[in-house]
DNA sequence: CCATGACGATGACATTTGTCACGACTGTCG
DNA sequence: CGACAGTCGTGACAAATGTCATCGTCATGG
């Protein structure tokens, strides 16, 4: 199986190729740090396209979903798996809107190769956090328009970033004058709306997200 | 102030420098990335030599430890400040009675500014949780000696590994084979050995310390 | 042989964390 | 104006987490 990978984050791009190659799932044609590129490489040579095309989100320029919106207008069968740092509800219905064969969560690396197996095998995957987001029944309402929230709103983001220095919910509310009760409060909705089960994986999440 | 700053990551050293220069506490003599070059360097020019020493612990080659051993051998009134990810009980007490001037947790980086110029102010600096890691009390028996075990068992480290990835405890302990107790006593350990005080300290400092 | 330490387990316990259901205030936008 | 989103607060509750004391096995090394 042929491949490509796309992340703006060198380290991920270089673990990736080599848990991919290691592993004996796929060669990787080529890599890219942003979408621009991604978009100009997949176009360049119709002939020799990837099998399946591991996609970061958020990038510099041009995202993920951006470059992905662009090949899949002109190669509908292209098959993209997203892989991507955050479960956010407003990434995931995206991608899934737009055609995406999965979206993963770079949390577990352990599940892309076999997850590329899949999609080869023409199933859409999704990491097992990232059904849990969405909510199965018909989403009612609201259209087709989604400004949930990408990401998230300022406090919101101060109170990971504390989360993510090992802080307990006491030492945060001292910290920004917040009562405690408050701090558990935030915290359990950016954990409901980044699909995360509790603060170890936020903070974790958080750094790998800063760290860029 | 006069300093320099040693570790062996770029990423931290950098961002070392910034904070020290932009906070205007003091000016970056030079940077070095291993034991061996930081000796040679402090030793290189002994009229211009850096007030203080930030010095990590954990590197590849000749340690923090070596290298202020030895600084502190030629220069009795080197102050060393070292500033790494863990908060271990023998790396603590080892760094104390070599004659450090303090100890500091990478976590805050907010405090070092302060604390170099607390530390060019005679005083000695520890990090809150470093002084929580030692027991105050006269540490009677165990006379000099501190084979405490640096670092983490194997299985400890796997155990943190698991943490790392935001799993809960009945996760790892089903993904070890273990029971939930059992999971619960080894990260209460960890976290005791390490001077931390929840899991989500031990998976930040964790992802720092692979990330190498 | 015996001490030691890594490993695993249990049960009890206190604390922290995460959820839920509320109410309230604010500023913005159509 | 009303709808709405973001913010902050409370109280109650369930679940997860961390600590302790205590026990047993096993391997290793003096």
């Amino acid at each position: 199986m042929k491949t490509a990978i796309v992340d703006d984050d060198p380290i991920v791009c270089s673990s990736l190729s080599t848990i991919v190659t290691a592993s004996g799932t796929a060669e990787v044609l080529w890599t890219a740090d942003n979408g621009d590129d991604a978009v100009r490489l997949y176009e360049q040579d119709p002939a020799n396209r990837p099998d399946v095309l591991l996609l970061d989100i958020q990038m510099p320029g041009t995202d993920g979903l951006e470059a992905a919106r662009r090949i899949l207008q002109r190669d509908k069968a292209a098959r993209i798996l997203f892989l991507t740092t955050f479960a956010d509800k407003s990434y995931i219905a995206q991608a899934l809107s737009l055609g995406a064969k999965g979206y993963l969560i770079k949390q577990d690396v352990k599940s892309v190769a076999p997850a590329m197996l899949a999609v080869m095998a023409g199933q859409v995957v999704l990491g097992s956090r990232v059904l849990d987001t969405l909510q199965l029944p018909g989403n009612e309402a609201q259209s087709g328009r989604q400004q949930l929230s990408v990401a998230l709103s300022e406090r919101e983001r101060d109170i990971a970033e504390l989360v993510s220095q090992g802080l307990d919910n006491r030492d945060i509310a001292h910290q920004l004058f917040l009562s405690e009760g408050t701090v558990r409060n935030r915290i359990s909705g950016i954990l409901d709306k980044l699909g995360m089960a509790n603060r170890t994986q936020l903070a974790v999440a958080w750094i790998d997200a800063q760290r860029r």
